[in-house]
DNA sequence: AATTGTGAAACGCTTCACAGCC
DNA sequence: GGCTGTGAAGCGTTTCACAATT
């Protein structure tokens, strides 16, 4: 008799979070690791087959196979069901997942089931191309606040929200409740800035900064670096033509 | 007698990619496994490490110890050592390592000894942030043409740079002898475009794109999920919220 | 005394393989 | 017959611990 294969998958439960940066630095987030760990690597893949559950819903389909699912995202029928199975099961064995409830369960594991009001610091061009990115909305992700170091060398107002000095930061974030923070700051400042916005109350950080965050474990940091994924290309394709795999 | 400790250090050495989608889905480089392959993640610290030593080096350090990289960049010693130590050995034991050199020489291992042709394709937000982003050039990487759907749609020089309508993109990845290609389109068209880009020569993509590209396992392929590293933050703030580890 | 370089141990993620179910 | 759920095996990365070196 099965008696519970299902850890971290209600609310209530405890659900460990292992927040490396990018799966290439060592933990550092000081939530207790509980029961079942959510590996880092699992909740990213969930982000994609988020995406393919919207794109299979939208076309009709109702059931899909952990085969169908590895193959749109780029993984493997296993790792698909593992991923799946350490928050419940929702498949049915010869007949696959359910598309839609397999998308809303999704939708909650990665607390999409809400709004998150978010505070954009740095209105520069990195930053207003964010303010306007239409997948932030859609998936909950409101830019309720705009701050910038000098708000009057950008247009004031950006679709009916103005852009407020960076002094107001902290009022901002408590009067709109605001827990996530993205940070598009020139590298020297991100620092300071980083601790401002925890000092206001967020604890989640997306940073754009090139820079190094120094945080209180607690934080939530994730960070978002341009030049390394060139470098990281540029690293691939060097390594190619010195192995001689070239075309020649 | 100590004979080999340096394995991919030299040019001409063999010297594998596992270039994993940011290290969340499996290998799909079809470039030969060779002696000592150099991970994913490893390549990603030396990216990390190249921005302290540069910094060390403004500052006029002259050496720095593991212990310190690593406390710059968020890991450990023992991490930094084996890192570099993959590549030969550098350090000077009771000393550390000596900056200039060990820039000089990440920044080899990179392959950013050289300047990377670039060719941006969407000249929308995103793609007008990423073409000002001061930091691609400083590193190398030039955005040499950048290609749009509409190129009347917007302005159509940028800083001396015609925007060239998408039936260029061939004629211009060979003339400019481009291998990189940058990615910042609708998710729609995302790939068709990075076929076009494939078959135009291009061998490695950033890819801003929110949808999943299917390319010949040769071609490297970086993306930047922006939606997902959002959503890595929420799961992780609200794992914390049910797991009762809130403030609350 | 300080610090590197590195086998070995520990750890965690992925893959395998198959029982269980539809 | 087809597909899921999952313990176990496999494998790669990180951490440990210490000999080697300055």
């Amino acid at each position: 008799v099965k008696l519970f294969t299902s850890f971290c998958a209600d609310p209530g439960s405890e659900c460990g979070v292992h927040l490396t940066w990018r799966h290439i630095l060592p933990a550092t987030s000081s939530v207790p690791t509980s029961s079942r760990r959510i590996s880092e690597s699992t909740v990213r893949r969930l982000s994609l087959y988020l995406r393919s559950l919207e794109d299979l819903e939208s076309t009709g389909e109702e059931t899909v196979s952990s085969q169908e699912l590895a193959r749109r995202v780029g993984t493997t029928a296993a790792q698909v069901r593992k991923d799946l199975s350490s928050f419940g099961s929702f498949g049915k064995r010869g007949l696959g997942y359910a598309v839609a409830p397999l998308r809303e369960r999704v939708t909650d594991i990665l607390g999409l089931d809400r709004a998150w009001p978010v505070v954009l610091v740095g209105a520069g061009r990195i930053g207003s191309a964010l303010f306007a990115y239409p997948h932030f909305r859609s998936r909950g992700f409101h830019i309720v606040a705009v701050v910038d170091r000098d708000p009057d060398k950008v247009e004031r107002n950006w679709n009916g929200i103005r852009i407020e000095p960076v002094d107001r930061l902290a009022t901002l974030v408590q009067e709109l409740r605001v827990e996530l923070g993205i940070l598009a700051v020139p590298g020297d400042v991100a620092q300071e800035v980083a601790e401002a916005l925890v000092a206001a109350g967020v604890r989640g950080i997306l940073n754009f900064a090139p820079a190094q965050l120094h945080l209180p474990r607690d934080i939530v940091v994730n960070d978002v670096n341009l030049t390394l994924e060139m470098e990281a290309l540029s690293f691939a394709l060097q390594a190619r033509i010195r192995a001689g795999t070239d075309r020649g």
